[in-house]
Formats: structure tokens, C-alpha cells, sequence
DNA sequence: ACCAAGCGTGATCATTTGTTCATCGCGCGC
DNA sequence: GCGCGCGATGAACAAATGATCACGCTTGGT
């Protein structure tokens, strides 16, 4: 960071402050640094993206909390926060959904990483359309202790929700480390993933991942319309055979049924993913976008594993309708 | 809070949320909340001015924070907060600086008292126009368990910078509880003082005062200029005499001179105030606004019993520059 | 029942803000 | 040395926002 660099920022801060506790107008704040207008309209937008200003609302008061108190205390969570809908109760569109349970998750990242500059940091992550879009919302913070680890294997197709490029992005926004797993989510059988499983690589993730504070998860539905069954991971058989062990849902390739009982089958012990029993010490943290997942979400919750959920409104009353 | 308010307040969270985080337009809020546009913007005006939203920076970036570190270890601070000057380095308007301070002081303050809701809370607070602009900048904030206590007696003019008012208007913002010292704040004699001090109700007020968690404070210069003497309560003589004995400013009835001792004179011993020494418990924060107090300010500061300091950046440079 | 006062509401307008685009300057490579 | 391209800048415009005002509705009082 050099001498214009910390003049710059010195700016950015000057007219966050002029603009939002001072509550000046951009002309006024143009005035008084004197620069352009437009400039001072960069240099808030700046300050916003970059996280200097940080916007909270204090949402106890809404009729949302009321849903939000009765699902974590249903699912003995630490925390449950439901994103307000963004279409007036009707359907909402999946990709809001995910963007809105996307930013606040963002949040809950950001605060965890701000917490404790000192210690080691790890933050455990899935992938999928949802914590892709929370990685999307970070804002920047300096945390350069912070290690985001893959928790599953690659896929090799549909590169935007690849866990690399999901811890990837985390990384670059945080000056943090980036480890992935450098094996396919699913083995071709279960001898392979012995071999990729024992690899000293491998291992190390593993033995990382462990140490993780907080590790973000998504849910999967368990059937055709799933991300798993779209791209070709999952064949029409093994789907029509898992739902017929009762499988509703699956997150970090394990499979439950509606009472959130583990489902086994030949599948899951072919997928490279870590095993639950290494996260006891994390926070898991499950995004739910679309009410699509509503089952699958229930699944997952009811197997007792999650210490928080995000969760978009429309999902949330259903859930909480059923309780 | 019926119903009604119930979901009035609803209403504004949403409309906060969806601006705010979601970065919606008021017109599309308007149409997903099925309001008008105009409503709208009144929601979100509701939720910055009550407080749902709150705004915050990360000012560590800025130039000041240097200046600001400076000052805290210089005098042993636990924090100092620099606001920025809102004229480019220019000659600042003493309000516009005054309105500065009391901003950032009313946001240390917000914070002291969403902290610990359960404990008792209380406030202590001197007068002066900086303090008043505290009181009117906080943000509500419920706070039923808070009590601010006037820390001086009252003046008879001058209503608007009365210690009553500033409690009675700090009270109602946090639904907290206020108490004032019933008595003048400069006796004709110290016998009719210690009349006034050995009343039960001010004994008991002086008591409460005792436990306050924190104290805001201002600072007054000891010349023609200043409060006191434009009030009629500092004669040019006693002004001459005081100076005379090398005194530079006042706070909370007590006068030092430059190197921050203690000025006695007949004067203070009239004075009805709190003891400096009843309030070794308490944070002390000092509020000083406009350059003409820089002098007093380092005196009041040198006396060594403030432990946070809220200024603004011209003064704040002059008090930096000659340490 | 009627009136008056007060508050919430939405139309309209002025101001403020965000965005786009052409231009400029600067450094870098050829 | 010269051109090239990238990033920064501000002018101009379009969009969004805040403010004012008149209207109508409710509420409380006579």
C-alpha cells in the first residue's frame, strides 16, 4: 500500500463519513475535498464494495424472527436467520432466493472472520449454487490467517460451482489460503476412493478441514431436478434406487431420508467428501435457497448435525408450518 | 405495541432489508410490499432515524486513526475518536463541529447501552451545548434499565443546554429513567452550598452517580468567550482572578491551568457538581469541539482522569502537533 | 349527528444520485 | 520516438429519491 494508495482510501473514508453520518449530499462532500462530484459518487460506491461502510438491520423486530425463534428451537440450532422475501409472499424466483440467503450468509462469514484476527482460522465449505453466491457477496476483509477448505471433492463439469473456484474466490477476497481437494466428488468405486482417500494430500485436507471453526453446507434434493442427478452423477436408476430406501435429501454426498436417518447405499461410499464425524467440533452451517429443498432441508436438519441455518422465507414458513 | 404497530414495524424491516441488503429500488420495494413508492421512502426513513439500520465505518483506514493513536497514548486513553473536519482543512464552523462530536459520541454511547441489558446502567452528563448535540443526535434505543444522572447543578438560563433537558431527552429516546440535581450550579455562599449538598435528594442523586458506567463531559475555556462568563456566572473579575492563578479551562466546576492542576479559588467552592474523585469508577468521556478549546482540552486532559476522548480534527491536529 | 383537528396518503415537482460515454493522460512495449 | 492500450476523469443524461402540498379518512368532541 503506498503513499496514493492511502491517500485514496483516506478519501473513500472521509466522504463515507461526510455521506453517511454526516449526511451531506455528494455536491457538498465534492466541495469540500474538491473533486468532482462524480468522484465522490466513486468513492462512496467504493467504500460500500469495499466494506469500509457496513450496513446492519436490526431485524428482532420483524414477523420473521417469530419463525426464525420457532425453527431453531425445533432443530436446536444456534442460529436461524430467514431472508425476507423479495416478491410479495408469492413465489419467489430460486436465483432471488439464493442470492438473498447467499448475502446474508455472507454476513455471518464476514463476522466470523473479523472476530479473531489471531488464532487459526478454517472455514470448511461445500459447493453449489448457494455458497457460490455467498462467496459473490463477501464484502472484502483483510483476514490473511483465514484457510477456506474444500469439503468434497472436484466436479469435473460445471466450472462456476466448483469448490475450487468457490474457496478460490474466498481467498482472493480475504488475502486468505485456498485448499481444495484434488480428487473427483465421486470415485468410480470404492477402491479408488480408498486410493484417493489415502492420498498424503489428501490427508492433509482432511486433518485442516477438521480444525475448521464453521463450515458452510447446502442441501441437495434428492431427486431429478437435483444439481447431482442434472449433471449425470446420479443415473436414473441410482435415483429411483435411493428414494426407494426413503432418501429425500443429501449434503457432502450422504443421503437421509425424511426422519433424517443416514441412508447407506453403494453410492455414498464412493464419494470423496469429509466424514460428518471429523466436523464434530465445527459449527455447520446449512444455506437454503427455494422451496424446492423444503424436504431435503427438513431431512438434513432433522439429523441433528446443523448448528445453523439460513434460510429464505417462503421455505421457512413451510418448514416451520409442518413442525 | 398492538398489532397494528406490530406490523407497521414489520413493514419497515422489510423495506430496510430489501434496500439496504438486497439493493432493491423504492419502486420496486414499492410494488413487492404493495405500497406506494413515497411509502416506501417513508419506511426507510423510519428505519435510519429509529435506529433499525445503523451505519457504520471502519475508520481504521484513515489518516486521522494515526493522529487519533497518537493522542490516546500520549494521555493514556482508552479510545479517542477524530471526527473529520467537514470543511477541506479550512477554518470549520465551531457548529458543524459540535454536531460532529456529539454524533460519534452519541454512537459511543448507543453502544455502552445495547451492551449489557440486564445490569443497572448508568449515565452521567455534564451540560454544554456538545453534550446537548449528543443527546439529539442518539439514535433510539430501548434501554428501560438506563438512568442518566446529571453530573452539575442547573443553570436558570439558557434552557436548551440545561442538564434537565439533556437527561430528560436522553431518558425518552431509551425509555430510561432520568435524574438531575435539583439545585443551581453555582451557590452564593459555600455555607448555602453545603446546605444544598446535604439534601437527600441530592445525596441520593451524588450516590447514583457514583455507579455511573460511564460520564460524557465537555470542556470549557476560561476566557471571555467561554459559557460561563458569557452567562453572567464568571464575573471579569473572578475571570481576571482565575487567570491570574493560571487557569486555562473548566469542566464539571473544577479549573486547571496549563500543565493540568488543579485551580483553587472561591469560586469552585460554590460550585454545586459531583466530586471528581466519587467517579474514579466511571468511563470519563470527554467531549471538545471547536479549536478555541484546544487549550483547555489538553489541560483537562493533562489532569488525567479522562479515559476517552471525542474531538474533531482541526482541534484534534493542534493537540497533536504539540505533544 | 356533525364538525373540526390531525394524521396518513399519494400526486407532483425539485433535487440528488448513478450510469454511460467520450476524452484525456500516462506508461509500456515495439 | 511513436503508437497503443489501459485506467482515470468529468460532462451529460436518465433514474431514483426526497420534499411539498392538497386531499380524504379517521377520531374525538360537542
Amino acid at each position: 500500500m503506498n503513499e496514493r494508495d492511502l491517500s485514496e482510501t483516506d478519501m473513500v473514508v472521509r466522504a463515507a463519513w461526510l455521506y453517511y453520518v454526516a449526511e451531506k449530499t455528494q455536491n457538498e462532500i465534492a466541495s469540500i475535498l474538491g473533486v468532482s462530484r462524480v468522484k465522490v459518487a466513486r468513492l462512496i460506491a467504493d467504500a460500500r464494495t469495499s466494506g469500509i461502510v457496513t450496513i446492519d438491520i436490526d431485524h428482532r423486530l420483524s414477523a420473521l424472527s417469530e419463525l426464525e425463534e420457532r425453527i431453531r428451537n425445533r432443530f436446536n440450532l444456534k442460529f436461524c436467520y430467514v431472508t425476507p422475501e423479495s416478491e410479495g409472499g408469492d413465489k419467489e424466483d430460486d436465483a432471488v432466493a439464493r442470492h438473498g440467503v447467499g448475502m446474508v450468509a455472507a454476513r455471518i462469514l464476514r463476522s466470523i472472520l473479523t472476530q479473531e484476527q489471531s488464532k487459526e482460522m478454517v472455514i470448511g465449505l461445500a459447493w453449489g449454487r448457494t455458497i457460490s453466491a455467498m462467496a459473490d457477496a463477501l464484502l472484502p476483509v483483510n483476514a490473511p490467517q483465514a484457510q477456506f477448505v474444500s469439503l468434497l471433492g472436484s466436479l469435473t463439469r460445471s466450472a462456476s460451482a466448483n469448490p475450487f473456484d468457490v474457496v478460490q474466490k474466498l481467498a482472493s477476497k480475504t488475502d486468505g489460503q485456498a485448499k481444495y481437494l484434488p480428487v473427483p466428488f465421486i470415485a468410480d468405486s470404492e477402491e479408488d476412493r480408498e486410493v484417493f482417500i489415502q492420498q498424503r494430500v489428501v490427508q492433509d485436507i482432511i486433518r485442516t478441514a477438521m480444525r475448521a471453526q464453521a463450515c458452510f453446507i447446502s442441501v441437495g434434493e434428492c431427486d431429478a431436478g437435483s444439481f447431482l442427478s442434472r449433471f449425470g452423477y446420479l443415473s436414473k436408476e441410482d435415483l429411483a434406487f435411493l428414494n426407494s430406501l426413503g432418501a429425500v435429501g443429501d449434503t457432502l454426498g450422504l443421503f437421509f431420508d425424511e426422519n433424517g436417518n443416514y441412508v447407506d447405499s453403494q453410492l455414498c461410499r464412493r464419494t470423496l467428501a469429509i466424514n460428518l464425524s471429523d466436523l464434530s467440533q465445527s459449527d455447520i452451517i446449512l444455506l437454503s435457497a427455494g422451496t424446492a429443498k423444503v424436504n431435503a432441508t427438513r431431512a438434513i436438519l432433522k439429523a441433528g448435525f446443523i448448528t445453523g441455518l439460513v434460510i429464505n422465507a417462503e421455505s421457512a414458513r413451510l418448514l416451520g408450518a409442518l413442525v
